[in-house]
DNA sequence: AGCATGCGTTCCATTCAGCGAGACGATGGC
DNA sequence: GCCATCGTCTCGCTGAATGGAACGCATGCT
């Protein structure tokens, strides 16, 4: 009897390390060995091994309390070469427009069909917004998301519209043709703008860093409410400030950035 | 025959795909397999299995000309809880730092007898320090390492002189009894010094950031070029940086964070 | 106090996932 | 052409990983 085989990955060590990693959400802090073995399905005992294992390594760390990710899972995401030169390049320019704005900033890249969000600078008095440094958003639905689109060869495009527009808000774009439109419109224009379509209330315009071959490898942008950022009137900064960001990445070191397309 | 065994925990699949992972150095942006397999000793079909299974989970990601450490990585870090609030309050004060004195802001936490970078901003025509967001250092040598040291348990200090004291620079305080004063001293003043103790020509000055215990849970410090930074004289402003972030986290959620001291 | 529950940990017989020598085709430099 | 090196695949073997069961220990409820 070949019992139920699940046929992703998590039958494997690596596969059950990973839901283990994956099983901490943005909120959990630390988490109990029972809770994982819950929330992944992975026997007590094996659990236990896998952890014992993970803290020999930093990747996570017990405490008298339970389990917490380890600093050096931390470590070894800050050598991702994806992030790495892009953030210590782009901080200088960030806190410009930050200064100049005293709105919150986003730096974010394209992996799949969604942004991950490298740099994050929150104004103090500016609106929560559900994203987080290191967290994840749909493209579709975001400034940066579309900026990133917009100068991105045609099959991410493509492979964002087959996972599905879902709608978020009353103004998410769910249809393929308007999104096709509007990110020919972002291209165009060079600014993508976004009217409470992830998220009611919030607003942010976003410009694409271009690489020397034209390719955005991330984009900037400013977030702030709906009834208070006129996004036509900072998107010269958001403007000025990637198109800084893109000449100095061109002067250092040519570090090409293909992403192989497939990843869903 | 049993053949050699390493004792590490290099033979166990997670022991192996750590092996791969910590392969890449920082100035490694990517490696082939045959390089991998070469740096780990692993077996080529078994590094090519590994990559495989890293790269479905975001891991790792290939590139035309070879493999890289990817974004999922980066994500996972992000969320380690030592890290993240404190990140995420600190940067403002650092923001606020670095514009009042133009100089290199580094943020760190300890780990072991270590200190990891959780962040730094880079003065223009500052120095190129050896440390980089994500980097570690030894703790005796380091000014945000001696911070930190004079306001953590007293078992910490004797596993960092435990683990030895290697002379780095003329500088470098490489006797116990001196680096014990040292601290001492430290804890006195509030502020650290380093002095040439880690880089040649290098100072930097360093203020503990506390939380409701009175232990450290991170050190902020500014760094310059010995010929150019009075240490004493930017003293106050780190100190002030450090005491603001300070109140900030102890206002927020008690994040008790309590540390197996055993590592080494 | 007595009992119940849930926790982390250890044991150990079973077995299947992981292993790696070897072979293969593709590529590129000489 | 040749030789070196690369990534990939196969396949029989085996020992690392597995997880049910049991244990000791907290904590909390009755």
């Amino acid at each position: 009897m070949r019992s139920i085989q699940r046929d992703d990955g998590a039958n494997s060590v690596i596969g059950r390390a990973m839901s283990l990693l994956t099983a901490f959400g943005p909120h959990d802090a630390e988490l109990s060995l029972a809770e994982l073995g819950r929330r992944t399905g992975v026997p007590k005992p094996t659990v236990h091994r896998l952890v014992v294992e993970l803290d020999r390594w930093g990747i996570v760390e017990r405490t008298p309390r339970g389990v917490r990710l380890g600093m050096r899972l931390f470590e070894l995401g800050q050598l991702a070469p994806r992030q790495r030169g892009l953030r210590e390049a782009a901080l200088p320019f960030l806190n410009d427009l930050y200064q100049a704005t005293r709105e919150t900033v986003h730096l974010a890249v394209l992996d799949g069909v969604e942004v991950v969000y490298v740099e994050k600078l929150t104004a103090r008095g500016g609106p929560v917004v559900p994203s987080l440094a290191g967290g994840r958003m749909p493209a579709y639905c975001t400034g940066v998301g579309k900026a990133l689109l917009a100068f991105s060869p045609p099959e991410v495009l493509r492979a964002v519209v087959a996972a599905g527009l879902p709608r978020r808000t009353r103004h998410t774009i769910v249809m393929p043709g308007l999104l096709e439109r509007e990110i020919d419109a972002v291209r165009q224009r060079g600014v993508a703008f976004e009217h409470e379509e992830s998220t009611p209330g919030i607003v942010c315009a976003a410009c694409p860093v271009l690489g020397q071959d034209g390719r955005a490898v991330a984009a900037i942008s400013i977030t702030g409410w709906a009834t208070a950022l006129d996004t036509t009137r900072v998107s010269a900064a958001v403007r000025t400030a990637a198109l800084g960001l893109s000449r100095q990445l061109g002067t250092g070191v040519p570090r090409a950035d293909h992403r192989h397309p497939g990843r869903v």
